[in-house]
RNA sequence: GGCGCAUUCGUCUAGGGGUCCAGGACGCCGCCCUCUCACGGCGGUAACACGGGUUCAAAUCCCGUAUGCGCUACCA
């Protein structure tokens, strides 16, 4: 038999993490077993769901690169993949439950349930239904039916013939046997009195009609398979295998959500984390492969996994690991890859939409100038920065700048720079970098970091940044390319002796 | 409250009775590299929730307690 697997996102919103997750382990889960992977839109919740939601859900997954092979926008053979448009499958399985006397209508309306809820829970009893409809005579169930009166479809859990009918044990592929009593639950509605069916009630229908055979949910679902497991065996269906995995946690470890900040693949994604990045990182939070290794693609992860290796514990979301490991797959990718999501982070003003190739060519070696430390794309823009954007008089400002400038010495360096560019030029490549070093270590005498930082704020306005000796002939080159607008290091440098004069 | 699940360094985890005075990764700290910030290299800090069993032997098995989380809807 071959394995199938579904993720059932309900279209309310962005993907976040923790149903990517869920997503990425039943993609990992059937492609290890040359399964079948099913997208199916929960949608039967009419009052959050919406069309733009499941396309926003859907893009969100092709982003991380995983493909299915049945679903809403790719169809299938065991479609439609909308629970919307699955409204006759969930009206047969509820008219064969109420004729073989499992489901019953009940008229009772919510403020009397409700009420008799409270009250159950203030005497200590369970707050179950309390069969009221369940007992109803015939003729008093024809008399509201003929009436017109709206009744909701109820589960009848199984108890006072068998005790033991309604208990119900699986063995969940992550957490071992897990069982529950029947009395432990009361009657619950599979269908509500408009008409729409419920959650538990179309999870069943459509996993049996979809011939899912493994059931890969997160956690918060782990009790509701009480009620389920009822109904595959009211209506004599075969049970599928259940694997509930953890949820993933804030830094308070409570429930992973937006006030803990960006959840969102599509968040991350603005970020500038990449997909694989984000697939492993999520991968990692709950699995290893038996190597233990902990960078690994797509494919390798597929090929390695197994659900006995996922943890039962819920883990907790850390964005610095998360970003590291960003890093890591940055370093890895190739400069020319990069290049559109960071030209996308300088183009914000909107000065660099049409590229030259000279332009993306002295992008790419910009890249590679900075990227060591990068942890997100967006922060590969964000260090590019200097480059193009140079205020003198707020360099000179600057606390740590005004330091260094403080030492009279520096302004006089400054100044023998400022001549020496003029006469030979702003150095075009490492070596003409280092002979103009030399040049001015022997011209004022200076050296280290004496001789270096007032070169490194007079040219690139900050203390820190990447290496001198490849950014500022860098900077000159840049300066020669029309559309990026940089201010050549020669100009810079009088700006800055301009400035300093003046304070 | 009831039912269910979970519990190894701050965090993610390895571990499935002896090879564990518990290994790796992120973070943190220190040193080195270095014009700076990073990167990189080296070293360090730090955990089996608690209490009972079972056993020659328990992080590993069982029971209880505590804590956290989930469900307990005509939400999913």
């Amino acid at each position: 038999m071959t394995v199938r697997v579904r993720f059932a996102p309900s279209p309310t919103g962005h993907l976040h993490v923790g149903g990517a997750r869920t997503a990425i382990f039943n993609w990992l889960f059937a492609r290890h077993h040359d399964g079948t992977f099913i997208i199916r839109v929960e949608d039967t919740d009419v009052a959050r769901s919406t069309r733009e939601s499941e396309e926003m859900v859907l893009e969100d997954l092709r982003w991380l690169g995983l493909l299915w092979d049945e679903g809403p926008d790719v169809g299938g053979p065991h479609g439609p993949y909308r629970q919307s448009e699955r409204m006759k499958l969930y009206a047969d399985s509820a008219d064969e439950l109420l004729a073989k006397g499992i489901a019953y209508r009940c008229f009772c309306d919510e403020a009397t349930l409700e009420a008799k809820r409270s009250a159950a829970e203030e005497a200590g009893r369970p707050p179950h239904y309390d069969l009221t409809c369940y007992q109803l005579p015939a003729e008093e169930i024809q008399r509201h039916v003929a009436a017109g009166d709206l009744y909701a479809l109820r589960f009848h859990v199984p108890k006072e013939k068998d005790q033991a009918a309604g208990d119900v044990t699986i063995h969940d592929l992550i957490r071992g046997a897990v069982t529950w009593r029947g009395d432990s639950l009361g009657d619950f509605i599979i269908l509500r009195s408009d008409g729409m069916p419920i959650y538990n009630f179309c999870v069943v229908v459509d996993d049996h009609d979809m011939r899912i055979t493994h059931v890969i949910r997160a956690e918060e679902h782990l009790t509701n398979t009480h009620r389920q497991v009822l109904i595959y065996r009211a209506l004599g269906w075969e049970v599928p295998q259940f694997a509930h995995v953890s949820l993933i946690l804030g830094q308070d470890r409570s429930k992973l959500s937006k006030r803990h900040g960006a959840t969102s693949v599509a968040a991350y994604a603005a970020d500038g984390f990449l997909p694989e990045a984000m697939v492993n990182y999520l991968t990692l939070l709950g699995w290893t492969p038996p190597d233990g290794q902990e960078i690994f693609s797509r494919d390798s992860a597929a090929r390695e996994f197994s659900l006995e290796r996922v943890h039962a514990a819920a883990a907790v979301f850390d964005p610095q690991k998360f970003a590291w490991l960003n890093g890591q797959y940055i370093q890895k990718t190739a400069n020319i890859d990069l290049l559109d999501a960071v030209a996308l982070g300088l183009s914000a003003p909107g000065w660099l939409r049409e590229r030259s190739a000279a332009a993306d060519e002295w992008i790419v070696e910009a890249i590679e100038l900075v990227k060591k430390g990068a942890t997100q794309v967006t922060g590969i823009a964000l260090q590019l920065a200097f480059f193009f954007e140079w205020n003198a008089a707020a360099v000179v400002r600057e606390p740590a700048n005004a330091e260094v400038l403080a030492d009279p010495g520096a302004l006089g360096l400054i100044q023998a720079l400022a001549e020496d560019l003029a006469a030979n030029g702003a150095p075009r490549d490492s070596d003409q970098y280092h002979a103009l070093a030399d040049r001015l270590k022997q011209t004022t005498g200076r050296k280290g970091k004496g001789l270096f930082m007032p070169i490194r704020i007079a040219t690139m306005g900050s203390t820190h940044g990447p290496e001198l000796q490849r950014a500022l002939p860098l900077m000159e080159r840049g300066s020669e390319i029309p559309e990026f607008k940089i201010v050549a290091p020669l100009e810079r440098t009088r700006q800055m002796l301009a400035e300093a004069s003046r304070s």
